[in-house]
DNA sequence: GTCTATATTAAGATAGAC
DNA sequence: GTCTATCTTAATATAGAC
């Protein structure tokens, strides 16, 4: 079994415990692997499974979620497209973000250059789509920490509120008006 | 010394370190007392600790950021009061948001409906402001559900991105458009 | 590559003196 | 009300056989 085999275990096992919740013995039932197995896999412990996860989930998030925004199409066409995908990746927000995770939890140093990131790259793209339709930089810019903003607004409410509404009507609607 | 007095040292080890990390070793060190003298305060444990700082931060929540929603003054005026409030209270952005971390500890279970419980009342707070403007129960539920995702995709971004900017845009001049 | 067994550390929690 | 000392449990992590 090759150690990208347990990523979508990993990634459900910290969405639902979070990350300190998320505990060897825990990893080592769901995975059915003991304990000894997951250093051979992840021989840093834990913090090499989070960011091993993270690697994973970085390469979905440029290859699925942001590929839309670099395509033709109408602006809003793209922005859409971008949404649907969230909205299957969060599962319309019955599933929390990772990364809203790992800030929050005990070792968020080591995880929080790799989320800036991420955070970053999301609100570039879709200020870049938006400087493509000939808004001013200032203004794109905007537009992309909006966006941003509102998507992690949604998911904090999903989770929060134990529903799927607020997710299921920003993210398949977005954007309501560009 | 009351049990009360320890409240924001609590509020500020539990937003620093998380609900998981931070553990009764620090809490000891940054309060002065002794474990044991801890259990005298907070019978509980840590559990009961978060629950104290919780009774604070509903008064709180209660007494200073919904009460301008009640006053006199035009609706724009009475939710620019709330932002401001707000935005002292996260200190700009750079201060996280306890509910939101509360929801993603190993513990949320112990505490998902009082967190529900407040956001529902900043939910419907905003909304009843709205409806006694004229606005359908329908679009003012919306107003409220869009003003609550805002707060927390802002306070989120602000953390992520280790930067005051967002929340210092979006709440002191909030709302941009009513 | 997977296991059993175990080491090590630190967590939450309590007893009982003062 | 605060302390020292200690208990219990469980966490991360490793050694070494197979």
């Amino acid at each position: 079994m090759a150690r990208e085999a347990y990523i979508p275990q990993l990634l459900q096992l910290f969405r639902q415990y979070g990350y300190d919740g998320a505990t060897l013995s825990k990893i080592s039932e769901a995975t059915g692997l003991g304990k000894a197995s997951l250093y051979h896999y992840f021989p840093g412990g834990k913090e090499d499974m989070a960011h091993a996860v993270l690697n994973t989930l970085e390469h979905w998030f440029d290859a699925q979620a942001l590929v839309p925004l670099r395509q033709t199409g109408s602006l809003r066409e793209r922005l859409r497209a971008m949404g649907q995908k969230l909205y299957e990746a969060y599962e319309g927000g019955s599933q929390p973000c990772l990364y809203a995770i790992l800030m929050t939890a005990s070792t968020r140093d080591a995880f929080s250059d790799r989320v800036a990131q991420l955070m970053m790259s999301l609100v570039a793209a879709i200020a870049k789509a938006f400087e493509e339709e000939g808004y001013t930089p200032e203004a794109s810019r905007r537009k992309g920490e909006d966006a941003a903003m509102m998507i992690q607004g949604a998911l904090v409410l999903s989770q929060v509120l134990r529903t799927v509404a607020y997710l299921l009507e920003r993210l398949r609607n977005y954007p309501k008006s560009s």
